[in-house]
DNA sequence: CCGTAAGTGGATGGGTCATCCGTTTCAACG
DNA sequence: CGTTGAAACGGATGACCCATCCACTTACGG
């Protein structure tokens, strides 16, 4: 569990790829371990050491973005109506899910597959089952529906945003929401 | 448009590759073309002639389910209860959609990038619209909601439940019939 | 200032992709 | 039937991508 702090010069080489890969994904071009290095003018084998594997790379340009949701999630936490605090949550869950093109990813793969963002992941996911069961009580969601049930829905609803690719990003991001609309209207008891 | 029809040999090839290549696709295995021609002791050079890329072969590969699905939409028209028929169709293509796993990408792909399915897609949206123009008249269903709409909100049903990897193929079909379920309820109107 | 462990880079072997072209097969016609 | 031209075939091949290995360099504690 101990990661004995890295050295100077590796730091900075650490950073440096994930400013490379940041502005791959900003720009839809899927990250290719080689292709990064040589943007980044640094050697193969120093980005394979970092980040074994593409997704672990993907993973960490996710994390601000990930860590940037815990936040608004305990934030919405504080909140004191159940409904809308779970509903504004998601809506800003979806909006940042069509904005950030590292997110969907990391969100769609298994919690446990992550190396850094499992803990993250299971953070928001503790955070959400909060906000779930405050609105279960209160009795104005469908009881039948869990956390285990939003997640994969949140991503499908993104998916189907996504799916227009001829849309413009913000348009996309306003799909998001009024599919998320429809489906809360599915989910809201009064 | 004309399509000279095919010599014997040739044929019998082309159904060879379409064979193994649903072998492959229910496997779960990805379709690479040399890897297709391999097992299927053809030379590579013919799979590509008569598939210039993997998504033609999958295309193709989903062809019949496809049609099957036009059918099913076209018999949801003889139906007499709009709200029903619309419901009891989207059921099927969920299941279907979940059960065939050749099926997702097709109708994830923009309608016109594809060869063979192209017309099919668009039959089985204008049935769909017929469907959906119905409930509509019936006042059954929320008036925002276009077909343009449900054809990617079905494949976000469907992408949710097959996150799930690690439920069996049955169980997943479940979870997005509920799912669907839950829409539904979001869009119906009485 | 030196020793050592941490870090680096890029050459390279292994693998996949898709094209090209010499050969084979079909089927139309005499 | 036998011939012939077009259609179809196959696999060798060059281009490209991936990820490892190891000889070299650099940071930094003593």
């Amino acid at each position: 569990m101990s990661t004995p702090p890295l050295r100077k010069d590796a730091a900075q080489n650490r950073q440096r790829i994930i400013e490379v890969a940041r502005r791959y994904v900003d720009e839809g071009r899927l990250l290719q371990l080689n292709d990064v290095a040589r943007t980044a003018s640094i050697g193969v084998a120093t980005v394979y050491r970092h980040f074994p594997t593409p997704e672990a790379l993907l993973e960490t340009v996710a994390l601000p973005a990930v860590e940037a949701l815990v936040r608004r999630a305990e934030h919405a936490l504080a909140g004191d109506d159940a409904w809308t605090a779970l509903r504004d949550f998601l809506a800003a869950a979806i909006e940042v899910l069509l904005t950030d093109p590292a997110l969907p990813p990391v969100f769609a793969a298994a919690t446990d597959a992550l190396e850094h963002t499992g803990d993250l992941k299971r953070g928001l996911a503790s955070a959400f089952a909060e906000l779930l069961a405050r609105a279960h009580t209160a009795g104005v969601i469908d009881p039948g529906v869990t956390e285990a049930d939003m997640i994969p829905l949140l991503c499908g609803i993104a998916y189907a945003a996504n799916i227009q690719s001829a849309l413009a990003p913000a348009e996309r991001a306003a799909l998001g929401l009024r599919y998320l609309d429809l489906l809360l209207t599915g989910l809201h008891r009064t």
